[in-house]
DNA sequence: CCAAAAGTGTTGAAATTACACCCATGG
DNA sequence: CCATGGGTGTAATTTCAACACTTTTGG
């Protein structure tokens, strides 16, 4: 691409992939190119949109370059579309952020929210957009259920909305709640660690989100 | 601008701009271009976001340039980003769309959703997506104050949550939840029509919009 | 028997639903 | 006095919030 001016402006995607690690709400960020003027920073994974591509096409595209993460453990919906001016010193970009919510396995790239400072481009704005977006919906869908994979207890899942929330939940209630809205299905199995007692095993009966009052 | 194909897409705004008019939720549409592959249909309104303007600027200067509505009778939100490939004809177009509401008094453009058959481009299902915002954000935000300019009565205020979640309600229940939720001011006027008692005629005590639980 | 997390009930307050009649006005 | 929409209350049910102790296990 030539360093002349074009007429209009570049679409671009940007993925704020989130996940949580012991106990911990991290993002995925990737390295800013080389030549870049925003040299040293980290930014959210994302790239330019094809003319033969949709923007989710090229959501698809971005996750499956990145490597290591499975397309199945991957829930992504569009979060909001950043027109600033000025929000990339290289050029005129627009982007079509999407939120996503990782429930694979590996941990590569996933840094804690705690220990991010600066961004490159405006990607600490689309950031705090997504997390604001992430706690709104788990109040009233079963979004949550897009960051676990593997069977899970009630103290983590309780665990998984304090974290969100970021304020404690009353155990009783909790579980009260969430076995009035009859979403999760017990499994036979039990998790053992420790010398405690061992917990229960649960997943939810469905893959889809649902729509309902979950904590209120 | 030429025919021949640009390296990417253009990016433009379009507005799904509601109103209600004689107890009719209704849309503000125009005709497309007479040059256009969309011959005798109508659309929504927008325009192409130029270098030196973000998706925001594009839609106040398309607001403006239709003239007729004051930008202070129109509440605006983000609504979603539509990429598909196909989406326009004429070529690459991904259209940043928004959801508006407008307050102000002239009814010229605005036709009955009823009414509509089809439209332009992939307006059917922006128009279809706005809807869909609106019906779910009334429930949990007053962002249905943006529908109302002068003082109105609790009747009228009671029809408009009718016509937009498309059910009837109880006009005690209602009367009791809204007067709890403190968001209303009784005016000293009253609305005299024909041969009924006068009603109280009420406005929001703010002009922003509040997250809460309106209906239940 | 000790430490650690799992699991379980009750009560009072608040919110929600369902439901029917009288009021004020103009013609 | 009649037609029209305006305006009001109560009881039953459901939901929510606050709160503490016993159980199971491994070491």
């Amino acid at each position: 691409m030539k360093e002349e001016k074009l007429p209009f402006a570049l679409i671009a995607i940007d993925l704020c992939l989130l996940k949580i690690i012991n106990n911990e709400l991290c993002v995925f960020l990737t390295d800013v190119n080389k030549d870049s003027l925003y040299q040293g920073l980290k930014c959210l994974p994302g790239g330019l949109v094809r003319l033969d591509e949709s923007a989710e096409d090229t959501l698809k595209r971005i996750i499956v370059q990145k490597g290591l993460l499975k397309m199945d453990k991957i829930y992504t919906e569009q979060l909001y579309t950043f027109s600033d001016i000025k929000r990339d010193k290289r050029g005129r970009v627009v982007s079509c952020a999407f939120l996503g919510l990782y429930s694979g396995l590996s941990e590569e790239g996933f840094i804690p929210i705690g220990k991010i400072k600066k961004l490159a481009y405006d990607h600490s704005l689309i950031l705090k957009t997504g997390l604001e977006r992430l706690k709104t919906k788990i109040e009233y869908t079963t979004i949550i259920k897009k960051l676990f994979s593997n069977n899970f207890t009630f103290s983590e899942l309780q665990k998984v909305y304090e974290i969100i929330l970021g304020k404690e939940i009353d155990k009783r209630n909790f579980r009260k709640k969430i076995d009035s809205l009859n979403i999760l299905e017990e499994t036979k199995d039990k998790r053992k660690e420790g010398r405690m007692r061992p917990a229960s095993l649960y997943k939810f009966k469905t893959k889809n989100i649902e729509t309902l009052n979950i904590l209120g």
